[in-house]
DNA sequence: CAGCTTATTGAACGACTGTTCAACAAGCTG
DNA sequence: CAGCTTGTTGAACAGTCGTTCAATAAGCTG
């Protein structure tokens, strides 16, 4: 018996993922209806469900896709600067100010699904919290690494700065969606790196 | 001819508004049906369509019920604190902690709706900053009051500080979804209002 | 009570939702 | 080429969406 008597031709999946992320995280998950991933994808509901199985199915890889991206600037950014701090500092300045220009949405499409979600798509929020995990996961990475090298107080708890940093993402991106003023978020950004709790106060 | 010569009975309207409000705030712009509405506030679409217009007129006044009460929130924190800056640490605490029991949802309803919605509905982003703009309003009122006391450096930009301001309540209120252990909430407020730029660094 | 005005009702509308499936197309094996 | 397997298609489904409107009910005026 072959390994593969059929059909292969298929369409490119990964450049399907991206193609629904970017469509998820414009609009989010409920105001993206399937039609329109249709016309954006360039398929046909047989071949989506075929492939993904449901909206939720293709939501999840689309948010595992937005992860992806993510942890990718993260190690892009730790390979350009020698500080660790300073890559984390380049990473929330790339996911605050540059977003506004190439990306979909200058939200975060993690923070904005845990927002619109509610318990009647739990297991989309728990994957989504597991993936904003996976990030602080990284976050912490850098922050022990940084302290390693003496660049952080040693007795600072990571994790609580790793929390400290997601929220001023957050909090930044929801911003910047009313005052796109890039020099002011810059400024800001500087600002939470240079003091307490990343610096001496 | 009388001023009025008509059926008179009528709902409640604030207390109608009220519930629409929670359920808007639960549940999203897009997730809330008129279905679901017509259920909640127990009117059929009929009387709400002569008295709201439409879902996003009964939306925006949801908007605006939510900002009153807002307001009121930090008008209260004022009268109970002697001191400006406790007030508007207090305010932030209910804002983020408290929130956590009774309000329908973590999120701050306006910051919900700025993530949510897109240029397919401009006007009610459009009235979503302008009542946020009104908050900060407020905040700058009580920075530049604390500044006169001396609390606060007069140096300091009472605009970027409420800036800042909001950027923490979005951005905690965002983490607290996530991780809602309120002492790890109550000290990341406490260390916000007690070092730069509000204290001395 | 009659007569006017206005509030309320709920069935119905067309459009759209996520999803299914029988029919068809395409490539591999023998 | 025949035969099998798998990918693709798009019409169609049942349900829901926001919204309308003719019919009805209810209170005020005279």
């Amino acid at each position: 018996m072959g390994l593969c008597m059929s059909k292969t031709a298929k369409f490119d999946r990964q450049k399907v993922i991206d193609k629904a992320t970017n469509l998820y995280w414009k609009k989010g998950f409920h105001a993206t209806s399937m039609r329109s991933l249709q016309d954006e994808i360039d398929m046909r509901p047989g071949s989506i469900y075929a492939a993904f199985g449901s909206k939720d199915g293709l939501f999840t890889e689309a948010l595992r896709h937005y992860t992806d991206m993510a942890l990718a600037h993260l190690t892009l950014c730790r390979s350009k600067h020698s500080s660790p701090i300073e890559a984390l500092k380049a990473f929330v300045k790339i996911q605050v100010i540059d977003t506004k220009n190439d990306a979909p949405n200058a939200m975060c499409m993690l923070a904005k699904t845990i927002g619109e979600l509610t318990e009647d798509n739990q297991n989309l929020i728990d994957t989504t919290k597991a993936y904003l995990g996976e990030i602080a996961n990284q976050f912490v990475n850098l922050i022990e690494e940084s302290q390693a090298m003496g660049e952080i107080d040693k007795d600072k708890n990571s994790n609580d700065l790793s929390n400290r940093i997601q929220i001023q993402i957050a909090g930044l991106r929801t911003f910047a969606k009313i005052d796109d003023d890039k020099n002011k978020l810059d400024a800001m950004i500087e600002d939470f790196f240079s003091h307490y709790p990343f610096k001496k106060d």
